[in-house]
DNA sequence: GAATAACCGAGACGGTACGTCAGGTCTTGCT
DNA sequence: AGCAAGACCTGACGTACCGTCTCGGTTATTC
């Protein structure tokens, strides 16, 4: 998947060696060896994204064609496959460096509480819009190319649950989790959950959402009880 | 996104507001208008269908080709588009006479406890094959087609969510629940994460995953506790 | 290429036993054996061969469709298609049947010359618009069909040539023909040439060009001297 | 009809004034405009043109393909149709440089008399397999093409003619010819003739027919007496 | 007069070519 | 050697037409 060159965009995917490592921005090598010739000008590759971004937003992943992103981005598609050897690959990074990447865990303040941390993670405001439409448009994709599977889930799954994992973590350090959890399973229950109702796009993914699926999911499942309402009317009625 | 003619195979897709509907075999009004001509061989749907759903299975939803469609179904590719207007519709008619093999609540037997509940719903054999691949090969699409999404959710995920909503409201007669858990919620959860590992085909969803899903995760979730095993022997040493 | 029955509308293309036969009037031989059952509606053949005169001057052969001239008809495809089993037979007997068909000898008055005789024919008028245009419109099938050429050729080319033919007969009887001559083969050159100008295009085929074909091209050939002209001032000045 | 850029094919086919010009090679205009980008192949040009050549001849226009064209080419569809906007323009340029075959007056000894003349031009075995074959492949896109019937005439037509045009002239130099005759008209004779019997198909063009068609048709005509024969016997006996 | 058989209009059927378009690669001339 | 431009091949798309077949209904001949 990688260029043959180790001077592609994404060459070693991020590979965090401890799981809560930051979703780690695409890294710039400036080349293993000096290599002759014209050094490739860094500015294009973020104008290819920004390109990206906008005709993805705009046409959505089947209607988006690269000839389209490199017009906007005032490049050729030589450029373009230069750095990104797909389509699909391209509009994972385009995805992976939105905003300022999935949340870290360093970001999440330690509220004494998995509910409190949860609360805390919904409030960071991370840029996830348009991280699981992009995914469901490669979903195609994915069932016929591993790589370009793992290359998603190493960029754009697996920074996300290991913000959870991580939470889970902090509280089964603090004892209140239940003995006995899959916590590496749980943690992937929020991602599928939001994931799949941003697919379908039959339900908004709003804060109630988030919040029921932190109160009456992760933390029920977590800590073997409902979780303790500081406010019973922020409860949904249903 | 149906059919011109008030013909259409998916007529009224959307509506059955109890959860458990049958699969709603594809109506078949005998013509509102009495047509002149040759009228359409009512056998050349099915087989289209058919068609349709190897194709997609085999190679999904991009890699699938109408006229590999028309081929497999001894059709011409006139015959298949004077029924669909589009390969994103006939995708959909294909998404929405799939799911005769979701399972229904009565075909899961009140083994008197949620754990094993769920159990006789995992050994009921449904024809699940091919029905999440085929979600996920149209995933692109379901962005930009609220018809398609619609199709997609009443035929295939909802049924399969209803099953385990209705174990769950079996188990709350029963009194297993935890007070004040959102069911509707809860019942989303294995779908979700079955859906999700599927589309990234980087994990296998195999029994040892199905189990451990609904004894790690929905049991403990619903009824506030870790499911009890009768064999410990069996919970996946981590 | 006939019809099986012996119905069809030119089953026995018109066989002249002797070479100069009158062009044949597509005959309707009221059906060999009494057959049983509805008999042909005749009246459908008229209508169909007026249709395809009006769809073939309307949109060219190429461009002229079974379905428009079963429409403008009145008729079903498969009326048409019972009564000529293809585009192109049609449209050799729509040709065929123009006008009143080509001229015939007896029609062309004895002028006592043959110089006369050929402007006696040209004064004729049969209405041979689109013949040649018909056959350009073949043209490509005749190469790959001897049927189809047997039929154009017997239908469309034999009678017109025949029509010369006799004139020189009737110059050979007078005694006005040069010795040796191979009449068959002279008698052709006025339909070859006229032929050649109209699938071309480029040249009007008008009443100069044929005046021109007679006087210049026939008469010198068969009488062996130029045409004697009867007003000098009608040869054209080259 | 020609390439929207001004590079087409064949930009000037028309104008030769002089009716012996040479086949005119296509020509290739450096580009009238610095182009950026990579420049077309002009390779591909002449491959397509051969394969097109090759199906024409093979198949007729009606059953030619552009995808077998492409194919036999080594081309996709796409740089056919980059250069060509449809079939029918495809093949005018296919016609336009087809005719390299024709033979050149100066190729034509003078023999002392037309006759010899002639049965020195039927020596000569100029490559026009397919010419006329072409020609009546395009016959029916010639009725709605004038360009096309242009580029027929000029390419196919006329340097035929032309060659007898100009033998005609060398027997008036010598004296041959009775006076006041239309050579310009008599030189088509010819070539209308081969043309309708080709079309036909119906009787062979052979050295039979080629030389009763100079020697009972066109000298006769010319020289206003029948062709001397140096062999009574080789008049074939009617 | 009823049965029969072939007709009729309409149009669906399988097949095949058309002309368009996108993805991913390669080739120019320039920097 | 990178870069912008764009030509290249591949192959699917959706449309149109041909010639065949099938439907329900009609109409003359035959028993």
């Amino acid at each position: 998947m990688a260029n043959p060159d180790g001077n592609t965009a994404h060459a070693a995917p991020v590979e965090p060696p401890e799981p809560f490592a930051p979703p780690a921005a695409r890294d710039r090598r400036p080349a293993p060896t000096a290599r002759v010739g014209r050094p490739r000008d860094q500015t294009r590759d973020g104008d290819i994204l920004d390109a990206a971004r906008a005709e993805l937003a705009e046409h959505g992943y089947a209607r988006m064609t690269m000839a389209g992103v490199a017009a906007r981005a005032g490049a050729g598609k030589a450029t373009v496959y230069r750095r990104w050897p797909s389509k699909a690959e391209l509009v994972i990074d385009t995805i992976a460096c939105t905003g300022h990447g999935a949340p870290r865990l360093d970001d999440v303040p330690d509220t004494g509480s998995l509910r409190g941390d949860l609360a805390a993670l919904r409030g960071l405001k991370h840029k996830d819009e348009g991280v699981w439409e992009a995914l469901a448009g490669i979903a195609a994709e994915l069932q016929h190319s591993p790589q370009l599977a793992a290359v998603a889930d190493e960029r754009l799954v697996r920074p996300r649950v290991a913000v959870v994992r991580g939470l889970l973590a902090r509280a089964a350090a603090r004892g209140e989790l239940a003995p006995g959890l899959d916590l590496d399973l749980i943690a992937q229950v929020p991602a599928a959950m939001v994931a799949c109702r941003l697919v379908m796009g039959r339900e908004p993914v709003d804060a109630a959402f988030l919040r029921s699926l932190a109160d009456d999911v992760l933390v029920p499942l977590a800590t073997g009880c409902p979780a303790a309402r500081e406010r019973p009317e922020d409860r949904p009625a249903r």
